[in-house]
Formats: C-alpha cells, sequence, structure tokens
DNA sequence: CAAATATATGAACATACATTCATATAACCA
DNA sequence: TGGTTATATGAATGTATGTTCATATATTTG
C-alpha cells in the first residue's frame, strides 16, 4: 500500500467530477478555433445567418464554412432551420458568447 | 467585380478583429483538454500545488502532468516557482477559471 | 558524495482535427 | 423540366495534439 503524503494541506471538496471535467472540456473543443470563434461572435450579433453570408461575410470557402457550421450544431452549440434555398444558423447554446466575452480583453502572445 | 447581397441586414459593427479571434481561440484550445480542465479546477481551489500532489490527486502519469503543466505554463496560463525540491503550479491568467464556471452547469452529449 | 526524490525533456508513436476538392442534394425559377 | 443558387457530404490529405517511455537535471539528505 502506498500512501502520498501531500505538500500542502489540500482543498479536496468541491472539486468537478470526471464527467463534468469531460462536458466543459468538450464544449471548450468545439469552439477553440479562429474560424468558429468568428462565427460564433457573427451569430451573436446577428439572431440568425445563412451559410452564404456567414460565408462571404468572414471571406471563407463555401464548404469549408459548411463543415464548421455543422460540427458546431451536431455539437448542441448551434442550431439551423431552412427558409426556402437558405439555411440560416443560429446560436444555441447560450453559455458560449460569454465564454468569448470574458476573454475579449484578454491578452496573449499566441504561437 | 463581385457584390454579394446579404439575405438579412447584417450588424457589422463591434465585430472581433482577426487577431483578437486568434488570441481568444488560442487561449480556448490552450485549456481544451480534460485533464488541463482538471488541474485549472484544482489550481483554482488551491492557490498553488506541487506537480507530485497535482498528479497523486488526479491520479496521473507523472510525466504526462509534467508536459500539460510546462504546456500552459508556456502559454500563460500557469505559472511555477521552485520551493526546495517542489515546484508549485499557479494560476495565473484569471479569466480562465471564470471560463470554467460559466460552462459548470452546461447539459452536453459527449462523443 | 551517493542515493533518493521531484520534475523536465525529447523522441517516437498514435490519434484527432482542419482543409481541400469533387460531387451530391435541395429549392427555386424561367 | 433544365438551369441556377445554396448548402452538404465524403474521401483524401496534411497538420497538430496527446501519450508513452526512457532518460536527464535539480535538490535534498544521510
Amino acid at each position: 500500500m502506498y500512501v502520498h503524503i501531500f505538500e500542502q494541506p489540500i482543498i479536496m471538496e468541491e472539486q468537478l467530477d470526471h464527467e463534468r471535467v469531460e462536458k466543459i472540456a468538450f464544449v471548450l473543443k468545439t469552439i477553440a478555433h479562429p474560424m468558429r470563434v468568428a462565427i460564433i461572435d457573427l451569430l451573436n450579433a446577428n439572431e440568425k445567418m445563412s451559410v452564404n453570408d456567414i460565408t462571404a461575410y468572414l471571406g471563407l470557402e463555401q464548404s469549408l464554412t459548411s463543415h464548421h457550421l455543422a460540427n458546431m450544431k451536431m455539437k448542441g452549440i448551434l442550431g439551423s432551420k431552412r427558409e426556402g434555398k437558405n439555411i440560416f444558423y443560429f446560436l444555441k447554446m447560450r453559455e458560449v458568447p460569454s465564454i468569448i466575452k470574458i476573454l475579449e480583453e484578454v491578452n496573449v502572445i499566441v504561437f
């Protein structure tokens, strides 16, 4: 039997359980990409937008935009509905813009 | 010349610029992993902890813990200082626990 | 100083993610 | 109905990330 002696008194209560940690990381991973952050920021300002408009506004490739949108939709961050020829995407998980807001002033060196 | 007609009136002001989007995504990417979320959560409750204590508490491999800690330190999320044999890590970027807090109640299906 | 403890590091490998391209589907319009 | 516009999809590829293992370095202690 092995007993680990902690260097410091450790607060062991109130720690997030494994499942919760997984869920949190899952959401973070889903939005942790420049293009997806930009899309979320746009949809936070605009209620809903068509794929084409998002593509045009951000200056991206149609197919790539579509992949990212589908991904975020599948994972519960976005929703979509068709209106005629267009499909409009909108924010579904309300926690997400708050996360971006927190980081709006953050100062880091990206590499 | 090509003119794109938007489906809806688009709010184009106040959108995050490219550099800001990159920085936000960079921070998110750095923390978007179950093990790193758990470490951050632990360091949010504990001021500082030695590598060994983190490793023991979370039941991880020494080397893997070290890699994750070094990574988060390099990217400005954590700091560290040696005290004798031990090296203690602590939270440096204060925005980070707030992000996790926002997602504490989030409900998603992870896959 | 040798041994023990604590932590870091780097290479090798495995896995996951992003992007592109070509093509498919769906709705609309002449 | 055939063409056009809007969007999706899937395979192929490239790139990045996570993990393991073996070993290195730093500090303390007998």
